[in-house]
RNA sequence: GGGCCGUUAGCUCAGGAGGUAGAGCAGCUGCCUUUUAAGCAGCGGGUCGCAGGUUCGAGUCCUGCACGGCUCACCA
């Protein structure tokens, strides 16, 4: 706490006042009176003597002894008070004698234009709402310093308007995602964070446990099996904004939990979700930013449709020297993928080695929306394979900016195709537990359907142009902070 | 987990080649009735991330640790 913050606290206790006001209500917001009076003339709103009241925090105070200015900010913007003590009753004058920047309080007074024409509050009473006990970040160079940008991150969209604008905009960008889906007839529906079993993706869970259950759980790495199951049930267009978790590394593209939008339809295919990823980015493009276009790490992306569809092969192809002729053989593959420091785990297999070397290598490169097609099938579990080359996924990954941001495909619907896929999959593994629920679901049938997962993250860091997830998420995972004392 | 960089006042930052810590803003005291990074004069404020070591002497050199950033690995 800053010493000299508690003894003007005490002040307003010995003087009666208190300090953390039990109730204020405001009907006006700071930006609604710029917006209603800015164009009035000063002599205009001296004969008016419209009567107000604003509220926010006091962000600077500049005094010349008699009389001072206030520059006041709510959610909505800022607004100037001018102060004149020998206007003030004296209880006010001795309240105002122990505010501070950073406190809230409002502010009841009329308008007038100053020298300058800003708009203005010349102050008649004052109230103070609550005292604040620590300094706010200075005001000109603001908070710079990431590690309490993040852990205090109530500072930053305090004093940092450009990271408060970016959260609106992944708000705004939330909203446009919903919308589209609900204009498109899906149904917004939550599935399971806590899984008996984590399925839908490969990665690492976390693992909790339910006392009265006497039961292991898994914090969901994707909501795919269940939301499969609905269509299962008929609910033929599913969709779900939710995070998923995941016990990996963390770097400026992954966060352990990180949101997710995942749908599924019912009656269409791949192509089908290629072409509605087009045009759901573009409709959000256009409706946040009025354009088609983005400017992401000083590159500029135009988003107009259609967007490239290159096979991952022929990706590796154009963006490497790699010869491609020799990743149709394992060995050869391994050989390629050790030349360039690929590690490799025992029994990969050659679909495996050929994303790894795409990854590597070509993503980076897909700046401008490119969609990769023609995924292997030993890396695509629950995708259907192609009818003419069963070794191929009716798959597809969007890559823009460098980042993986979708991936769709054709759902895998046979059911025993399914079972031995998972059966497959678990071979190797120490945990063999294969989600047989699901197989039993799928022999429900699973009408032909596509569904896709689109990073949420990732797509608000393209829009507001930032290349760290940790920019785009309110409190990114950090380590436990040592907090010393009570300070 | 590996590599590189960083951590100094509430905030933003200086501290050449080791000699006992500085500025601006914020705070406090004056002066100042239209300023807006207000101004002028003065004052207070530091476990230099933590713990060791070298040295007569360490913010500075060495080692370890913590936290953060970038990056590689794993992943989306």
């Amino acid at each position: 706490m800053d010493e000299h913050r508690l003894i003007k606290l005490k002040n307003l206790q010995h003087l009666k006042i208190n300090p953390y006001i039990n109730s204020f209500k405001l009907s006006l917001s700071i930006n609604k009176v710029i917006s209603t009076y800015q164009n009035c003339s000063h002599d205009d709103l001296i004969n008016k003597k419209y009567k107000l009241t604003v509220a926010g925090r006091i962000m600077a105070i500049r005094s010349f002894g008699k009389v001072a200015f206030i520059t006041l900010k709510d959610n909505s913007g800022t607004i100037q008070i001018y102060v004149k003590s020998k206007d003030l009753l004296e209880v006010d004058r001795q309240l105002l004698d122990n505010i501070e920047v950073g406190d809230f309080s409002a502010f009841s007074g009329y308008l007038f234009k100053t020298k300058t024409g800003e708009l203005t509050v010349y102050a008649e009473s004052v109230t103070i709402l609550t005292k604040t006990l620590k300094d706010l970040p200075e005001k000109w160079h603001g908070l710079k310093d990431t590690e309490k940008r993040l852990r205090q991150r109530y500072l930053d969209i305090l004093v940092n308007n450009d990271v408060k604008n970016t959260f609106i905009k992944r708000s705004q960008i939330i909203q446009l995602l919903r919308k589209y889906f609900i204009d498109n007839n899906y149904l917004e529906v939550e599935t399971p964070m806590m899984q008996p079993l984590p399925g839908g993706a490969t990665a690492n869970p976390f693992e909790t446990y339910h006392n009265t259950l006497d039961m292991k759980l898994y914090l969901r790495i994707a909501p795919e099996l269940y939301l499969k199951r609905l269509v299962i049930g008929g609910f033929e267009r599913v969709f779900e904004i939710n995070r998923n978790f995941r016990n990996e590394g963390i770097s400026t593209r992954h966060n352990p939990e990180f949101t997710m939008v995942e749908w599924y339809t019912a009656y269409c295919d791949y192509y089908d979700l290629m072409d509605m990823t087009e045009d759901l980015i573009n409709s959000i493009s256009i409706q946040l930013n009025n354009k088609r276009e983005l400017i992401f790490n000083e590159n500029t992306i135009d988003l107009t449709p259609p967007w490239p569809k290159l096979s991952l092969i022929d990706a590796i192809k154009t963006y490497t020297d790699i010869p491609v002729e020799d990743l149709h053989s394992i060995d050869k593959a391994r050989i390629i993928a050790e030349h360039s420091k690929i590690d490799l785990e025992e029994n990969i297999s050659l679909g495996k080695i050929t994303v790894k070397i795409f990854e590597k290598f070509v993503e980076e490169k897909l700046i401008k929306p490119t969609f990769i097609i023609d995924y292997p099938k030993d890396v695509s579990p629950l995708s259907k394979a192609k009818e003419n080359n069963k070794d191929i996924a009716e798959r597809f990954e969007l890559y823009i900016g460098g980042m993986e941001i979708a991936n769709g495909f054709n759902e895998l619907n046979d059911p025993l195709e399914q079972k031995m896929r998972f059966e497959e999959q678990v071979k190797n593994k120490e945990d063999k537990e294969v989600d047989y629920d699901y197989i039993r679901a799928l022999e429900y049938g699973l009408p032909p359907t596509a569904g896709e997962g689109l990073g949420i993250d990732r797509l608000v860091m393209l829009f507001t142009n930032r290349s760290s997830i940790r920019d785009v998420i309110l409190f990114p995972q950090l380590k436990k902070e040592d907090m010393g004392y009570s300070d």
